[in-house]
DNA sequence: TCTGGGGTCCTAGGACCC
DNA sequence: TCTGGGGTCCTAGGACCC
């Protein structure tokens, strides 16, 4: 059996943690630069305010049922999301961490009844973090996953939802909507919807062949765990990422190379920070450049490129140096820039760094300048020393509406007032 | 006026190997 | 005239996820 804890709402719940004055109305999340909806209370919902909706959109709406809006805090979901993993590894014997929000667990060799232990599980991390949680439990990974949904979508189950009798779980899917099923993508869903393929019990009785040569491999593991055949492990994915990305939309569009350079320049010093601190050296660079694509009154131009280091590399200097120069070879003058990024990949560990035969090594003071740069940064902040390329003012986002770093600041912890 | 960011895995095809 | 069989590695692009 397998088990899925999704926290509800996260990023809304993780402001609410702060603010028990919001419970119980209009609560929305903004993505960077406060651009779109990307989390929304139920409450939200009900009032219709879309996932994904431009804030422009949305506004009036929630402002007329009295809400209250967050620009995104990552600093503090993160930190939050941190204690609910740890209380729930607390809990069971292994986690797999999904993403931000969401953690699959396995079950085998739990003695005590699996609905208690959902139960349990729940209110803990309830009790300790603030955060409400969903619980599903199932045979299988895809339907551990619409049994959280269930959790989630019906009051009587109280947040837990243990789904593992035959007849029960094809009586579920006989109703499940295939698209909201995981591994159903957009594409999917619509070639679906065209074949009236609409629930997920009938995606089951397609023929085996016809999804392999259709969807391939990926499609057959979905149709497998809906039967209750195990066929999606739970993963270690401690081990270290395959690509690391620092990428943001532009308040403004920018038509200045220069004014891109110092930004392409601070993305690429972020991404040598992720870099070494998961311990790998990285053989390529990717920089890429975007008009708004919004704009179709406006001249358009898209465009990446990368480049090879002849040895893996982890020194901000290197990864500064080629990411101007890629930026430089992909700008055109005339166009306004709204999006950049920096995406490194290629990675090896550190430790077992290979050398290139023909070139020259790395500069080895790289390697103790990287450590002082790093050791500097974590004491006095992220930004205090930094390479000139990036110039004095670091790039800024619109975040009109966020919250402080409740957790991870002395200088904003909450205040508790007398009244 | 305003429209997010960061990932994963799979597949097909080309270069190359013996 | 006729032209093998079995691999690996890499990359780009497409699907998906939160």
């Amino acid at each position: 059996m397998y088990g899925l804890c999704d926290c509800n709402n996260f990023f809304v719940s993780c402001e609410r943690v702060f603010r028990p004055d919001l419970e119980g109305r209009p609560v929305v999340v903004l993505s960077n630069n406060d651009g779109c909806v990307v989390a929304r209370s139920n409450e939200a919902k009900a009032i219709g305010i879309g996932m994904g909706q431009p804030y422009f959109q949305a506004k009036g709406l929630l402002e007329r049922h009295g809400g209250t809006v967050f620009s995104s805090n990552f600093t503090l979901y993160g930190d939050l999301s941190r204690r609910v993993m740890t209380t729930l590894r607390s809990l069971v014997k292994e986690i797999e961490i999904y993403s931000i929000d969401e953690a699959f667990f396995n079950l085998e060799g739990h003695e005590e009844p699996l609905e208690e232990l959902g139960h349990r599980i729940r209110n803990t991390i309830r009790r300790h973090t603030g955060i409400p949680v969903s619980i599903g439990i199932a045979p299988t990974k895809t339907l551990a996953k619409i049994a959280a949904k269930l959790a989630k979508q019906y009051p009587k189950l109280s947040g837990c939802c243990y789904m593992h009798r035959e007849e029960d779980i094809r009586k579920v899917l006989s109703k499940f909507p295939l698209r909201d099923v995981w591994g159903i993508g957009r594409r999917y869903g619509k070639l679906f919807d065209q074949m009236q393929i609409l629930t997920a019990q009938q995606f089951v009785e397609l023929d085996k062949r016809w999804v392999q040569g259709r969807m391939g491999i990926t499609g057959v593991r979905t149709w497998q765990e809906l039967q209750g055949i195990p066929s999606l492990p739970l993963d270690d994915l401690s081990a270290s990422r395959q690509q690391i990305t620092v990428s943001r939309s532009f308040p403004h569009e920018i038509y200045d190379c220069g004014e891109l350079e110092r930004i392409v320049a601070e993305f690429a010093t972020m991404c040598g920070e992720k870099l070494r601190r998961q311990g790998s050296v990285c053989r390529t660079i990717h920089c890429f450049l975007m008009t708004n694509r919004h704009r179709a009154d406006q001249p358009q131009h898209t465009e990446e490129a990368h480049y090879r280091f002849s040895t893996p590399i982890d020194s901000t200097l290197a990864l500064v140096k080629e990411g101007r120069e890629l930026l430089r070879a992909i700008f055109r003058e005339g166009f306004g820039y709204k999006k950049a990024g920096i995406i490194l990949g290629g990675f090896e560990p550190r430790s077992t760094q290979q050398q290139s035969l023909f070139e020259p090594p790395s500069d080895p003071r790289h390697e103790r300048l990287m450590e002082v740069l790093d050791r500097v940064n974590r004491h006095y902040g992220h930004g205090a020393l930094k390479t000139a390329a990036e110039g004095e003012h670091p790039f800024q986002m619109n975040r009109e509406h966020v919250s402080q770093r409740y957790t991870t600041e002395w200088g904003e912890l909450l205040t508790v007032k007398a009244k």
